[in-house]
DNA sequence: TTGTATGCGTTATCAG
DNA sequence: CTGATAACGCATACAA
């Protein structure tokens, strides 16, 4: 790899000179501007990022911290910010928790040492005090984690809320919320606090089922929503976490013969590209990626820029109804 | 963030010994080993990979270009890609190419610049002598550079084989094949080589269908199939080459009330979660996504020690029957 | 067993 | 307008 040294060397000019056409700072002669370009162009030149970043004390690396990027909810997301990334200059580098404490703080730790300008955590086993030692900068999917560090989340609520009302207004009398662990404290268990609400205040009965922290474990979703079918076998109405949940569910109700949306109503959740696939096609809610993406790029690069940011950044969620209800 | 120097200060030693404790090399007594210790751990002290990356000469990062991680098949790809990775000691760098030469190539100058110590490449709208000059340990996904750059795949004429037959054996008389577009010049195109070769043989009437480029336009997908139906009344039998286009298959049928695997016979391509996880469940061809994706990354690092390595790495797919056929 | 000096590729400061 | 030099944080060769 030709380095900047052979660049001088080759337009018979310093180093200094060649990071000034490099960066465009300073005056330049037109004339040695072109002998440099001419030599880069000829040695194939690239500038070494590592010499840069390391002198500038960061890269223009991005942490990216996910469950697994094997769930479409969270490619769609990383695919996303990916994009937003890259359009201001940024790369991401991968990391998928598991869902597991050990591993995000390892993927932290990993990540501080390759100086990267911040990390989007989504991923929340850990405790809120260690996101204090983070000291670099940091926005948040979906979990506030104190006054300090802003998040980025879309209105869990009004989506609990939504579903809930739409399941009943269809008509549903008994209603189920499969949801995530909701001792892992994120802004994900509002959906559940909504359901609850709307549920007693309209007077419906309604259960919460918890899944285990397994991300991706459809087998076991199926077995919790057939079990909840066994122990209440008029459910009528299923308030899924995901889309992913909601496929199950739909996969259940079709082997119980129960169809869909006459004897069982579903509403998913995140609207991937899964819930328009399949069919029944889910109603779901949406949770607006792009801007949620844009939105998390953008709070990281205010932050490097010590400039003011809110910490509360809670974006509407758009309810699409399909064929499930 | 402290540095190797704080550390040193405050351990009362020099830079020199508490590099060689970090890296464990030459001999170190105890006590000082124990003081060097201490001190970064008072320090909370992380070793600054650029530094140590710049005077290496190369980093720990990999790059892994994809044509979008919102595709499943991809997304699980780099999920365990990034798994082996990990377990390696490496991090992994994501770039969705979208399928566009320009950004690939831009994708390879920054990984580069980035002086990344291998690259993985999935993506391939790159003309075969622009890899030439990448100078860099490489691993193609599914395509066939030349004999210098190694390539994982499956056996895509295997998979190909085996969906037809499945077909026909089931009793198609006249099937289709949903394909990407075949000018791109990947091994999957020999999906459709062993399609034409099987049904050929076997006198079976079929067709071909190639898709855009458009990396996960699944409505696109439906159009297309439906096209194929209004041509093709009497088609019974489908093999797409992805889950996802088998799912676009399966609602097609169903909107026009053709019954699965009754009426018309679907074999899908990947077997990704998905695949399982809709009603009827896909019968699909899977690929060995985890031992590919080991492979990659051991095929990469054997490059990095200029180990002699195997330019041909095809493993065997499965055919997984469900509901379908 | 530990320390000194040098270089990795780049940018910034300060001269000229 | 351009050049010499120091510095970023670390690891190695060579001394001691």
């Amino acid at each position: 790899m030709p380095t900047i040294k052979d660049v001088a060397e080759k337009a018979g000019v310093t180093v200094t000179t060649v990071s000034r056409v490099l960066n465009n700072r300073g005056y330049i002669s037109e004339a040695t501007r072109k002998k440099v370009y001419k030599a880069m162009e000829e040695l194939n030149y690239q500038p070494n990022e590592l010499a840069r970043s390391l002198f500038r004390g960061k890269s223009q690396l991005l942490g990216l911290i996910i469950p697994t990027v094997a769930h479409p909810f969270f490619a769609e997301l990383a695919a996303s910010i990916e994009a937003y990334a890259h359009a201001k200059g940024y790369k991401v580098l991968l990391c998928n928790s598991q869902l597991n404490r050990e591993k995000e703080k390892e993927y932290i730790e990993m990540l501080k040492r390759h100086q990267v300008a911040g990390i989007i955590m989504a991923s929340h086993t850990m405790e809120v005090d260690e996101f204090a030692k983070v000291k670099l900068p940091l926005v948040t999917f979906d979990r506030r984690i104190g006054a300090n560090i802003p998040y980025v989340s879309s209105d869990n609520y009004q989506g609990g809320q939504l579903a809930t009302n739409l399941l009943i207004d269809k008509g549903c009398r008994k209603i189920a919320h499969v949801c995530g662990n909701l001792s892992l404290n994120m802004l994900a268990n509002k959906r559940n606090e909504a359901f609850v609400d709307t549920a007693r205040e309209r007077g419906v009965e309604y259960y919460t089922i918890q899944t285990e922290i397994n991300v991706f474990e459809t087998k076991q979703y199926e077995l919790l929503i057939r079990d909840l079918f066994n122990e209440h076998p008029d459910l009528d109405g299923i308030f899924a976490n995901s889309d992913l949940m909601a496929v199950s569910a739909i996969k259940v109700c079709s082997l119980l013969k129960k169809r869909i949306p006459h004897d069982v109503r579903i509403v998913g959740y995140d609207d991937t590209n899964i819930a328009s696939l399949v069919l029944p096609q889910i109603t779901s809610i949406r949770q607006p990626i792009e801007q949620m993406s844009a939105l998390a790029i953008d709070l990281l690069i205010r932050q490097m820029n010590k400039e003011q940011i809110s910490v509360d950044n809670i974006l509407p969620v758009i309810l699409h109804e399909r064929e499930t209800t």
